[in-house]
DNA sequence: TTAGTTGCAAACAATTTGCACGTTG
DNA sequence: CAACGTGCAAATTGTTTGCAACTAA
């Protein structure tokens, strides 16, 4: 949490933000928490270390946190979104619709596509989201 | 639009579902209006054509298309879905965070990180979600 | 004829916002 | 101390639903 809130103070001062404790804490929050929480866990989770934190600061948090791209946002099936701090390794999500379970899949493939959008196109890339959904292996051979 | 209303009996019969005017004129708007239209737009559209039509039919047959897999959603960076007819070559979007242009692009990795999705974990695909956000190149030049 | 479909308006869920007060640099 | 952050409750947005009337097969 010490160094979440010294690197967040490195990555906010420069678009004039404050690396502020609940800040820290969500952003440390979301690395601990295995999975990918939504708001509302976050939030539940966040309470248990800062009972004053509210609902309203986790939306503005995640979305600031975000547009530092220190996390990311990813829709899982749900009619609500999930999030999820970036990792090293670049990947997408499998979520089976009927057990819900979350695959992640990391594949040389991902890089290579987006370095040729970003060729190709000459665009800057901000975010990409490749979220897929289906039945994992256990689902479908358990047919009902 | 008769075309339309023949495949879609085709289509929905097996299901217990009917091929109504209203749902034949939707996919048909689908696929003669360029770009990727949101539900509102295509309420909008529809009404000039049956202007008995409700925005509650709109997203009851936008559903209905996707679980048969005609149609495909897409989330553009916006707080809303846009909606596309599936198209024979598969592609994935570019939505320009400036100008709002939308790019598709096609690239035989997309198939090959597919095919490599489903052979390594042996899942069955229903859906797959692709969508980058960022600049494009008119508007990364145009510094502002 | 009978199950599926639709319009309408009300309900909903997720997220955003205005404002007064608290906190950071 | 000036600017930014936060809690609270209300507002907004996109989408879904219950129900009575309608229509396709």
């Amino acid at each position: 949490m010490i160094d979440s809130k010294r690197e967040l103070k490195d990555a906010l001062k420069p678009i004039g933000r404050r690396a502020t404790h609940k800040r820290a804490l969500l952003l440390d929050l979301l690395r601990r928490i295995p999975g990918h929480p939504d708001a509302e866990t976050l939030f539940i989770e966040a309470k248990k270390l800062d009972p004053r934190i509210s609902l309203a600061t986790v939306y503005r948090t995640l979305a600031l946190l975000k547009k530092t791209g220190v996390i990311e946002e990813h829709l899982l099936g749900e009619s609500h979104a999930h999030f999820e701090a970036v990792s090293p390794t670049p990947h997408f999500h499998f979520t089976c619709l009927k057990c819900g379970r979350v695959i992640e899949f990391r594949t040389a493939l991902l890089d290579r596509l987006i370095s040729e959008l970003k060729q190709k196109n000459r665009v800057e890339l901000q975010e990409i989201q490749i979220d897929a959904r289906g039945l994992c292996a256990r689902c479908r051979e358990a047919k009902d």
